[in-house]
DNA sequence: GCAATTGGGACTACCATGGTCCCATATAGG
DNA sequence: CCTATATGGGACCATGGTAGTCCCAATTGC
């Protein structure tokens, strides 16, 4: 748990394969033989991509999608913003939900800290880190068991 | 999204409510009455925490739960191992899943990072600390929108 | 023995996620 | 102008995890 769905990591794979090929223009076929994710859903995520403003497109014959902004520019925050909504650790914060123990809890302030830390650790990582190889990213330790995405955490 | 699930928000709550009566066995009743969390509900959860060596119980009349060591050697990444298993940020990661894109996809190692992040600010916090007021934690700003364990959060 | 508890599940309802498909619209090129 | 090739914006449904409840066995204090 605490896992990002599966369609912001298809997404995340999409952004790297446009950053791979910036400035050229992708078809969502294109897209979707080079990451190997099914053609509709790639359709799917680069329409939310467009419309969330992190890739522009090109409509007609000849068309595609490219990335709207240098991948530098972009980070995993913007990214999970734009396919998971605001990142929040926890639900029942809408502002019409009210929550009848809203006056006894006390946790909330802790949530807060790690909620702000998750995001600072989002906002440092660019769309052009995700594009580089993981063995250039300045992190040490616990290099093993990476399949695709996803690090499977155990307790170190 | 992002978001941990309501047992684990419940959960914590449960921790910080024998956190507050150290020392003294409550029953499931009692913890219920005092975390307002549905009794059934309540019962499921101090299952598990026992059952996961978090909390000790006793059974019989007079018996049960009380925090197995103290709150502040108890942190939020225990909690959450507990509750929602280990912290992974994206999922493909077990052991039999093989990936077809496992040669392709370099996004692996800054998902790492991140996950590397979460668990970094997971460990620091304590159950003694969500135990604790929300203001007397060293976070500062977007002091807002909380009603009970959430906080939604907006790009700053 | 009796009442009060926990232990360990089984069971169901619900809803978000995921994946697919359809049709309208736009555009390049012959 | 016509056609092929694209995207835009949904509708649609199956699946699976989550949440919540309930049942019965085992244990213990009085």
């Amino acid at each position: 748990m605490l896992r990002i769905s599966r369609l912001t990591d298809y997404g995340t794979m999409i952004l790297v394969h446009l950053a791979t090929r910036e400035g050229k223009v992708c078809s969502a076929s294109d897209v979707a033989a080079g990451t190997h994710v099914a053609l509709p859903t790639a359709q799917k995520i680069l329409k939310a991509l467009t419309r969330a403003g992190l890739i522009v497109s090109s409509r007609g014959s000849e068309g595609g999608y490219a990335l709207s902004r240098s991948a530098d520019s972009i980070s995993a925050a913007d990214i999970l913003d734009v396919l998971e909504g605001p990142v929040a650790i926890t639900e029942c914060s809408h502002s019409d939900s009210h929550c009848e123990l809203e006056s006894r809890c006390q946790v909330g302030g802790a949530w807060q800290k790690i909620n702000k830390a998750i995001r600072g650790a989002l906002d440092d990582i660019t769309l052009a880190d995700l594009a580089r190889p993981a063995r250039d990213l300045p992190v040490q330790g616990m290099a093993q068991g990476i399949t695709r995405t996803l690090v499977r955490y155990e307790r170190s």
